[in-house]
DNA sequence: AATGAATGAGCCTTCATTCAT
DNA sequence: AATGAATGAAGGCTCATTCAT
């Protein structure tokens, strides 16, 4: 393939990229993306197959970007574990906020009857192995729950950072709370923090 | 307005909650949810002027049909203070479960760029004001921490029953574990609650 | 069905007709078929289902008016077996010559790797009951061949009528000849009668 | 022309001559045509100038090709005058089965408005020449009906080898009878020539 | 000579919406 | 009040053709 055609493939996807993440699959249009990629329409056929294709491509691309930024999280050591869910918690709101397409990705691949979700088989278990042994470490000084297993406890994480962005909206109908705004992040990753074990102040 | 036009337009919007909870606003037609409703398609216009204005009534519906339900946790008294939270994530995981299009329509609703949720400003402060309470309480008592607020626990009930059903399909991807099936419900109620701070009444 | 309904899905199968037997199914397009019909495109979905569908209809009706036509054959009678290859031929040239549909919508149906004959499958033996009677008359009498079954016979006389309309461009590079003009198509049918066995008759 | 380029033109056109055949000018595309041959879309407009030039191309290779195919019949000799009826109609059953493609391109040419056969002009006059002569001693003879003229007669010959070949789809809505399946092919001849008087030299 | 990249028009089909009965 | 008929504007995708390398 051709540095033109490279750029013209990129242009599209980047284009998508928005323009799914913003509306949707059934919402964004094959006319509306070439237009915002400044390429013609035919180009998106000929480089993704079809629109469908290109969605997945879309989803594929932005959860390879979440997973590289969540590459800092190895750089967590064994001391780091009575700070580790606030350092955890603190990555995941950033890669949200750095990534806004991010949860819109992944809300509309969960809406979608679509198994849209299949491209992703080969992105299990991220860098999980890291947190998971040491969390267990944790565990065993006491520091988690004995009775609460890793799975859960990155369940609860990835949801509430998920939740924090992603449902904003309806979230200021249901508890509209300052502690949400982002002046307040820091408070708020501090209170999740103690209710989540919070070894820190016992210590 | 006649008997008969009324329930003509009840059939549609019930017809209309289903398929918009399913497909989302791109992804239903007035020809389907007429058909789904057993009614004309122009009445859709006619009782509902256009298209997003269904949409927007479905979604005030769903929400108020979900407050409805909320109600059980009102009878919540002092000496359950300690299985608090199992209770209510045990009825927030119920009513997903009992009305998927729930979760679908605040999706949806949060993917909107429409300001589809202004619809929703009036729903604000459900049946807080009781659980509040008895957090305060808690907290006296030693057994939910003095850091955590309310706003701030309730978000993470929220966001974890939330998130157990609404990204079932990627969270596949992300996090490949037994414990969210639904045969390891209790088992994931139980581990939850441990993680936030229920596991300090065993002392 | 309303009667403008009935009138508008009657102009467009009109429409569609001429259009497809002039230029085919690929070569006629939905565009073209609802501006010859004076009606919206929409219609001929709304009314046919599909292109398909509607070409196939096409083919249908042309089969059903040749047949219509076609029944004054059963006029014959004993009588007229000394005539009757020759009030074949004229017949049929003359409904090829009505229909110019006829032919074209024949070759483009044998044409279409599509099996679009299959919507004929119910038109199978027409008026032919009465002519094969007559023929085996004509046998018994001699002024059949013996050893020509009337579907070999029935045969020649379509393929030449047929050949006559169908391949008349062709023909004009092939075999360049005075007999195949509209002027002397009473020759032609004579000529072509002698060689079918009408030559018999003589002796 | 470099001999590079004699070949590419080469395939393209023999790629062209199987897929317009099989589909016809709308239904084959310059893609298909450029992948079976084997060689880049450009060079189809590089040596062709358009799709509709290579179409007309195509239509008179087949008409030369055919040509060619005939020079068998030019070895009959004035004895085989009793058997010239059989003898053409098996040979020119043969022609269509070894080129399918040869009926396929007449039936597209007569179907085209434009005068695509405007370029078979000079093809005019083939092979009949020399049986035309031995038509007219077998007429003398009185083995052909001396009201019916060669071309009359070569018509028909025409007509029953194409017509048995090209209307095979719709034939079997109209005539569905065994006479026309491969098996029984000599049959079919030795029924057909019956009709046409090569049955009277019996008596 | 040959190839890959690009384009604009067009194709079949469906949509949200309005009109007429 | 309800229904059937109609419409124009997309929507996804492909085509014949040309440009650039």
């Amino acid at each position: 393939m051709q540095q033109r055609a490279k750029n013209t493939k990129e242009k599209i996807l980047q284009a998508a990229l928005k323009l799914f993440s913003q509306r949707g699959y059934h919402g964004a249009t094959a006319d509306q993306i070439a237009a915002a990629a400044g390429a013609n329409k035919q180009r998106i056929y000929a480089y993704f197959q079809s629109k469908k294709r290109l969605f997945e491509t879309c989803l594929l691309t932005v959860f390879e970007q979440a997973n590289t930024q969540e590459e800092l999280l190895l750089s967590l050591t064994e001391g780091d574990i009575p700070s580790m869910t606030t350092r955890i918690l603190d990555s995941y709101l950033d890669i949200h906020a750095r990534h806004p397409e991010f949860w819109r990705m992944i809300a509309w691949a969960n809406l979608e009857p679509e198994p849209f979700h299949q491209c992703l088989a080969n992105i299990k278990e991220r860098s999980f192995a890291h947190l998971r042994q040491l969390y267990r470490q944790g565990q065993e000084a006491g520091q988690f729950p004995a009775a609460t297993s890793f799975d859960a406890y990155m369940f609860t994480l990835l949801a509430t950072s998920y939740f924090y962005h992603a449902n904003r909206k309806t979230l200021a109908s249901t508890l509209p709370s300052e502690l949400f705004s982002p002046a307040n992040r820091a408070r708020f990753i501090a209170e999740t923090a103690s209710l989540l074990g919070a070894a820190t102040d016992k210590g």
